[in-house]
Order: structure tokens, then C-alpha cells, then sequence
DNA sequence: AAGAGCGGCAACCGCCGAAAT
DNA sequence: GATTTCGGCGGTTGCCGCTCT
């Protein structure tokens, strides 16, 4: 035996409410507060709405002190900077606007700072499709929530890293943030983002067991001098020996802002046109040797995709 | 002038942890 | 301890008004 139900679900109104409702509930809880049992409280305030629908009308729009109309520059600022901390914690971000309601500040960035901010920092986005799969033709689009310098660090919270790394967390020299797998789409997500922290972006692709390696331009080196690459050093977190024990690489390139450099790269060896392109390549591991070792891609801002099917 | 398309926003839905029985 | 609802939250829907053709 639990609660009593909380209302007559069939005698109860639904939609918008009219203002002689809203007055009705604004007056009660004035004059008698909530009790702290919005379910009790339609009844007592003569209202035929489920409680729920009291409160959430109350909270987003009757109670005092609720501000409407256009949000400030600062609010927008507060509004990216807690998006990139925390993400959609929409009611932990109203906590620091006052008078502004979760339900505001969820639609608001939704429908315009999203946009605004998509516009400000890729002016040439038209949405990307995943790098890896070219039939997971979902459009993917600019993740927004590390816009911001001051939470560059912020970033770096993997609870998992990507196989092909010994740390246990995404190297600090790897221009990266990864996820967890969904178990349900069994795929990882993972984030660019620039030198100066301005602007990231979030692609999805299918794993089959999470062998990957992401590395960036400048981590990659050649040791010998007339350009050849017998060897690659690849940053301390990438295993010379480790590389040697895949077949079958999948090589992408590109820079995170949404050039593709490396067009000369593609057109060499007709196999594809970059990571933000919707191309796969295959590669054996003496041909990216041999690509990374021509300098391609081999710039700061330039990122290599690696990956590979299957362990020797 | 009319209707199709779009954007904004209020309200609903469904989930989850906490609380009541 | 099991069952049921509450309270709160984020995601989504659908209505309404505006703009464009």
C-alpha cells in the first residue's frame, strides 16, 4: 500500500491556462503558500489542474520576481560558461540567473543561443557527417559546450580513454575529450577543439573494439632526415611497439576548423578526402608511415584519425 | 489575400531518486 | 522491504503568431 493518488488524471484540465486561472492560483499561494504539497494544492485552491501543472505554472511564470524579455550579454556568457561545465543542468544554471527560470534559459539556448553561437564561432558549418562511417550519415552538429577558453580545462574529465593510450586519462597534449560508449549505439564520441580553447566539435563513430588512436600533427615527428619514416615518434602516451601490433589502419585527417589541408593527401592516393570529409581510408602502416613521414598534416592545427580493425 | 513554413515558447511527458505508507 | 506516489528535472511537443512567397 503506497500514497494516495495525486489526482483524478480524467478530470483534470490540460493546455494553457487562462488568466482567471491564474489569478485563482497566484491569490491562494500568496495568502496560504504551497504546504509544501503541490498535489493537495488545486484542490484547495478550487483549480481542476493536477498538481504538477500548478507548480510548474507557478515556477515559471506567476512567482514574483520572475524576469522576462531579452537575455544580457552577461546572462549569455554565464549561460555558455555553466553549459560548458556542466551541460544541460538547466536548473543549476537557473540558480545563478536570477529571476530566470530553467524552462527559460532550456528554450532560450535552443532556440537562439545555440544558433547565435553556432553562427559566431563556424560561420561555414552545414553539418558534418561522421568521419568513420559515411552510411551514418546523421548530421552531426558543432558541439557548443567548450566554447570558452576559461573552461578549456574543464575538458579534460574522461572516465575513459581510448584504447591505444597507457594513461588512464586523454593526454594532456591530445586535442581531444572522449566519451564513454553508449552500450545502445555502441559508438564513441569525441570532441576537437583548437589551440586557444575557442571552439570544439563533436562527431560520432561506430567502434567494433575500441581501437582507435587520435594524435595531432605536431605530436607526430619522423626521426630520420631525409624524410623517409622507419620511424615514427608519437607522443610518450603512444606506443612505438604498440603500433606496430595493428593492420588495417584507418587514416583521416584534417584540421578542427573545418578545412581540409590535406586535399593533396587525398588526391595522391585517391582514397579519401579527410575527417571532415565523410570518407574512409584504409591504410597500411607502412603507407602512414609513409604519409605522415611527407609532412602532411604534420601542423598544429592538423589531427590524425587512427584506427585500426584488427591486432596482428 | 491566403497559405505554407518557421521560430518561439508554454506546457506536457516520462524518467528517476526520495519519501511515504 | 516492497510498493506506490511525489517532486523535480530535462527532453519534447504542439500551438500560436509572424514572415515570406
Amino acid at each position: 500500500m503506497g500514497r494516495a493518488p495525486c489526482c483524478d488524471k480524467a478530470n483534470v484540465k490540460k493546455g494553457p491556462w487562462s488568466p482567471e486561472e491564474d489569478a485563482q492560483l497566484k491569490v491562494f499561494i500568496e495568502e496560504y503558500g504551497t504546504g509544501g504539497n503541490w498535489i493537495a494544492l488545486p484542490q484547495k485552491a478550487g483549480l481542476k489542474r493536477c498538481g504538477k501543472s500548478c507548480r510548474l505554472r507557478w515556477l515559471n511564470y506567476l512567482r514574483p520576481n520572475i524576469k522576462h524579455g531579452e537575455f544580457s550579454d552577461d546572462e549569455d556568457r554565464i549561460i555558455c560558461n555553466l553549459y560548458a561545465t556542466i551541460g544541460s543542468r538547466w536548473s543549476i544554471i537557473a540558480a545563478q540567473l536570477p529571476g530566470r527560470t530553467d524552462n527559460d534559459i532550456k528554450n532560450y539556448w535552443n532556440t537562439k543561443l545555440k544558433k547565435k553561437l553556432i553562427n559566431k564561432f563556424t560561420p561555414n558549418y552545414q553539418g558534418k557527417t561522421s568521419p568513420f562511417s559515411p552510411t551514418l550519415s546523421q548530421s552531426v552538429p558543432p558541439n557548443l559546450s567548450s566554447l570558452y577558453k576559461d573552461h578549456f580545462n574543464s575538458f579534460y574529465t574522461s572516465t575513459k580513454s581510448l584504447s591505444g593510450f597507457e594513461s588512464s586519462s586523454p593526454p594532456q597534449n591530445f586535442l581531444y575529450y572522449n566519451t564513454a560508449i553508449p552500450s545502445s549505439t555502441n559508438q564513441y564520441s569525441y570532441y576537437l577543439q583548437n589551440q586557444d580553447g575557442l571552439m570544439d566539435s563533436q562527431y560520432y563513430y561506430p567502434v567494433k573494439d575500441q581501437n582507435m588512436i587520435i594524435f595531432n600533427g605536431n605530436e607526430v615527428s619522423c626521426s630520420s632526415s631525409d624524410g623517409s619514416c622507419s620511424q615514427i615518434s608519437y607522443s610518450k602516451d603512444v606506443k612505438q611497439e604498440e603500433m606496430g601490433c595493428f593492420q588495417g589502419f584507418m587514416l583521416d585527417y584534417g584540421n578542427i576548423n573545418g578545412d581540409y589541408p590535406l586535399n593533396t593527401f587525398s588526391d595522391d592516393h585517391q582514397k579519401g578526402s579527410g575527417i571532415l570529409g565523410n570518407s574512409q581510408l584504409q591504410y597500411d602502416l607502412e603507407e602512414v608511415k609513409e604519409l605522415i613521414s611527407t609532412g602532411h598534416g604534420c601542423s598544429n592545427n592538423n589531427m590524425f584519425f587512427l584506427s585500426y580493425e584488427n591486432r596482428l
